[in-house]
DNA sequence: CTTGACCCTGCACCGTGGTGCAAGGTCGAC
DNA sequence: GTCGACCTTGCACCACGGTGCAGGGTCAAG
């Protein structure tokens, strides 16, 4: 499969698959004889793989780690320990992500619920996200 | 407060604040007359909202604009279905990204429970990322 | 009246995640 | 054999969200 079509079938540009591989994070192919990059299906999960982490928001250096990771599982070099301490890291990210979504997502009902059109209360959703300690804040 | 204690208290760089000032994000503050920025509780309020938006995954011009349609709702230059709507299209936003979330959720805890640690099988993270049709991807 | 901590402006630079373009090569159809 | 669609490389450029530095000013303490 050539370059359009995998891009196509990927839901990417042509350009982005290029910086993909150009970046690191997608293998080249092979080439046919006239040097045309031919894509497998392998590939294709890839990318797929690459652009579902990032709508959720890991970057793609993430993401790369992420598939190592689980490489190194598969081939047992890697113990059931290690991978306990960084899928407990990543999910108290993950906790903390979905609770700070549900916030918003509950200043929104009120939004939504008129309480916001009084003029003289303060946004719920404007307000749930300014008071925030700054030791919060620093928690990136 | 000059701007060494104000981005202290705030969290952020002293140039962080300045970066924010020349984006217009952040109104410029009165000055000393020294010609020091002299920075109020407010514009600290102000900086906490888009530190916390910006860990949400909210990109600076939203801030603004969030922060603008509130404004707008307070002086009544906006009607209710106005902002019903905006907030109705966020609203799943949200929720499509709490679904997802908890999906990646889901997967690490399988990944926990050691199923990821069988080397045969896939890595449920990986593959849940994975398997996911180009018409969905498509959809940011 | 100097020292040191802090502040000012302007400008260049950084990483991330791409997009666009020029100049040229490949290939199938006509 | 030439047309058009597609591919190649390399390089420049973009938006975003900053960071860093030079060259200079302000101000309180000693």
């Amino acid at each position: 499969m050539l370059i359009g079509e995998f891009a196509r079938r990927a839901g990417v540009a042509p350009s982005t698959v290029r910086f993909y591989e150009r970046s690191g994070v997608l293998k080249p192919p092979d080439r046919t004889s006239g040097g045309y990059r031919d894509y497998d299906e392998a590939a294709l999960s890839r990318v797929r793989y690459l652009r579902r982490g990032q709508e959720l928001g890991f970057t793609l250096v993430e993401l790369v780690e992420l598939g190592d990771l689980s490489d190194r599982v598969r081939s047992r070099q890697l113990t059931a320990g290690d991978v306990a301490s960084v899928a407990h890291a990543k999910l108290s990210q993950i906790d903390s992500r979905i609770a700070d979504l549900q916030r918003v997502r509950a200043a929104t009902v009120e939004l939504l619920d008129a309480q916001c059109l009084d003029p003289l209360a303060p946004c719920p959703i404007v307000s749930t996200l300014a008071s925030v300690e700054p030791a919060f804040a620093k928690a990136r």
